[in-house]
RNA sequence: GCCGGAAUAGCUCAACUGGUAGAGCAACUGACUUGUAAUCAGUAGGUUGUGGGUUCAAGUCCUAUUUCCGGCACCA
């Protein structure tokens, strides 16, 4: 997919092109007051305060009429400079350039403007020279946007667009978009049998069928034999704790809004935990440390609950059950540096083994100024944060550092990917914490027999398993590699009277070497269950005839091929093993 | 949670401005006995998400509600 903001020429379109659309809209709705249009990845959106008119999508070929007129007319794009107090006067009767306007530099004197016929709109630029230039549009959808990002303000209507400069580009784009949409998790989800979700069990709670808890173990399985040679130590702990237990780690006060509510059973209040962070306090908490433990790598498959908000649901991707791959490594403070690195290392190990490339580095602080959300402690958190970023340079990994993102006990790298579906989101991440311990009072003894508190890093290498899933999915098409593919074999008799007894004994053969295989004997035509076979990506399909039966062997094709191969029996068990344990990536 | 859209058979979708709900696939039954992406015929399948209302008549209009979808906000 192509990202327009990084894209100069289309940048600079798409830019011109919500200025267009903002001109548009104001012929037809002279009401209209914006606020801003800037270019986003996905191409522009501008955000409109229209008072009590409602725009939908079927507004949008008006709008777009418009905008093609007045494109045609040709007016160039003529920048011209102002006195902040002219911008003022200019603008007087709209409050929102108004805003704009005073929340400006103090240094900044000169603020410059865009017109281009009747329609001026306050703009940095640049744009391109005339209307003319910007043929190849479309307005794609229209939503609600929070003035300012904050859900306390209004809100605001916001339209996308996105803007090309030809329309072969556009029309590809539009295809792309629809193809992304081909890719949902849910919509393959669906069609694969991995998950389903049902109103009587509850919104947000989906349930893995046989075939997405094949994955999951795989999964699970996966990441804990990886975390077992690195030293982690894996426990099981309750869904549901006391209330005090988040009160004592501060997450009540901080998400009590975003929990399940508290249920009250005999004079005491228990919650359906959110994280595990507690839980692992407490183990380590359960015995004297001496120095020489640590560092101590506590590790679980933890199912947690958050009541997360409804609009915020999606599929496995975000739902109010989900499993974290968790731990808490408690060290001393000589050990966040290896501790850490050991960490990232492991991420991309990870993210090797699934390819996945198209990842972002985030160093999330703190917002020094919002005393609510962080831990009041300067020290610490100036501490903490160089801390992260030392070893992140050291490591030489590209990042960026955000204001505000991290977590109220500490900074974290997050490593942020696009699915092919939606919004950025967090995948992995590794949180640095000198708050929860000595909430907790945890303490090791060092060796001159002090007692001191230990460090924490909590991390999640594959986040949550669902949220996993739902990306491997989204950017296999559901093509799974043969280790995580569901069924991995379909063993397709020719004639189920000549052919069914050798195949049987071809399934148990491939049963025996622990390969997931289904005979497909039903009495339908030979292109109609390998259509079936295709259709639901299964990796590898096995037609059984004469020529194989007589001859000992197996006749293959792999998912995505036209091609058939034949090998003896134990050639193609070995063959696929080998894919097996490679964790080979199927050709979509 | 907020703004907007949507909800019809197990699935994917039809039903023009209100006039007795229809197709393909899947399921079931039977025939066919198959060499790499859909064999043929038949059967069954619905209180049109749910509750109210308007109307001679509601899938279609109004209203409330639930869920889903697109964004926004949130994300320990």
């Amino acid at each position: 997919m192509i990202n327009i903001k990084e894209d100069e020429k289309l940048s600079v379109m798409n830019h011109s092109c919500a200025h267009l659309m903002a001109q548009a809209i104001k012929h037809l709705y002279p009401n209209a007051k914006f606020w801003v249009g800037p270019v986003i990845e996905e191409g522009f959106y501008y955000d409109i305060d229209l008072g009590d008119i409602t725009l939908t999508e079927e507004d949008f070929p008006a709008i777009e009429k418009e905008m093609k007129k007045l494109a045609k007319d040709g007016k160039r794009i003529v920048r011209h400079e102002i006195s902040k107090n002219e911008a003022l006067d200019m603008f007087k009767d709209d409050p929102y350039k108004i805003d704009l306007i005073s929340r400006m530099d103090e240094d900044e004197t000169v603020i410059s403007c865009y017109s281009q016929g009747d329609f001026t709109d306050l703009c940095r630029g640049p744009h391109v020279d005339t209307v003319k230039e910007l043929k190849n549009f479309k307005l794609l959808k229209v939503s609600g946007a929070y003035w300012k990002g904050d859900s306390k303000n209004k809100m605001l209507q916001r339209i996308y667009g996105v803007c090309f400069d030809t329309p072969e580009r556009l029309e590809e784009h539009l295809n792309m978009l629809e193809e992304a949409k081909m890719r949902d998790h849910r919509k393959l989800g669906k069609e694969l049998d991995i998950f389903m979700v049902d109103d009587l069990v509850g919104r947000g709670l989906p349930m893995f069928l046989p075939n997405g808890y094949i994955i999951w173990q795989e999964l699970e399985d996966y990441i804990k034999t990886k975390e077992r040679k690195l030293g982690y130590l894996h426990v099981m702990t309750p869904c549901v704790g006391n209330v005090e237990l988040y009160k004592t780690s501060g997450h009540w006060d901080h998400y009590k809004d975003n929990m399940f509510p508290a249920m009250e059973v005999e004079g005491e209040s228990f919650v359906l935990r959110p994280m595990n962070c507690p839980h692992h306090m407490m183990i380590y908490g359960r015995d004297l440390h001496s120095y020489r433990d640590l560092p101590i790598r506590i590790a679980e498959i933890a199912h947690d609950f958050r009541y997360e908000a409804s609009g915020a649901l999606k599929g496995i991707e975000r739902g109010r059950h989900f499993c974290q791959n968790d731990s808490h490594i408690f060290c001393t403070k000589e050990q966040i540096e290896q501790e850490f690195k050991s960490v990232v290392d492991l991420i991309l190990d990870v993210y090797k083994d699934f390819n996945i490339t198209n990842y972002r580095c985030v160093l999330s602080l703190r917002d020094p100024k919002d005393k609510e959300k962080y831990y009041p402690d300067d020290e610490m958190w100036d501490k903490a944060e160089e801390e992260l970023r030392r070893v992140l340079k050291d490591l030489k990994i590209d990042f960026t550092e955000e204001i505000g993102e991290a977590a109220f006990y500490g900074p974290k790298l997050d490593v942020n990917v696009q699915p092919a579906v939606g919004n950025e989101y967090t995948l992995s991440t590794c949180q640095l914490d000198f708050c929860l311990p000595m909430k907790f009072d945890l303490k090791y003894v060092d060796s001159d027999g002090s007692k001191k508190t230990p460090v924490v890093l909590h991390r999640a290498i594959l986040g949550s398993l669902d949220r996993f899933m739902a990306y491997i999915i989204e950017e296999t098409k559901g093509a799974l590699p043969t280790w995580l593919a569901p069924t991995q074999v379909s063993v397709i008799p020719v004639s189920n009277e000549h052919h069914l007894e050798y195949s049987k004994k071809i399934v148990d053969i491939l049963k025996e070497n622990d390969i997931r295989v289904n005979l497909d004997d039903r009495d339908e035509k030979l292109g109609y269950r390998m259509r079936e076979a295709q259709t639901h990506k299964i990796p590898y399909t096995l037609v059984i005839g004469d020529k194989e039966k007589d001859s000992n062997t197996v006749n293959y094709r792999k998912y995505g091929s036209q091609d058939t191969i034949s090998l003896s029996t134990e050639e193609f068990v070995s063959m696929i093993k080998k894919v097996i344990d490679s964790k080979e990536l199927l050709n979509k």
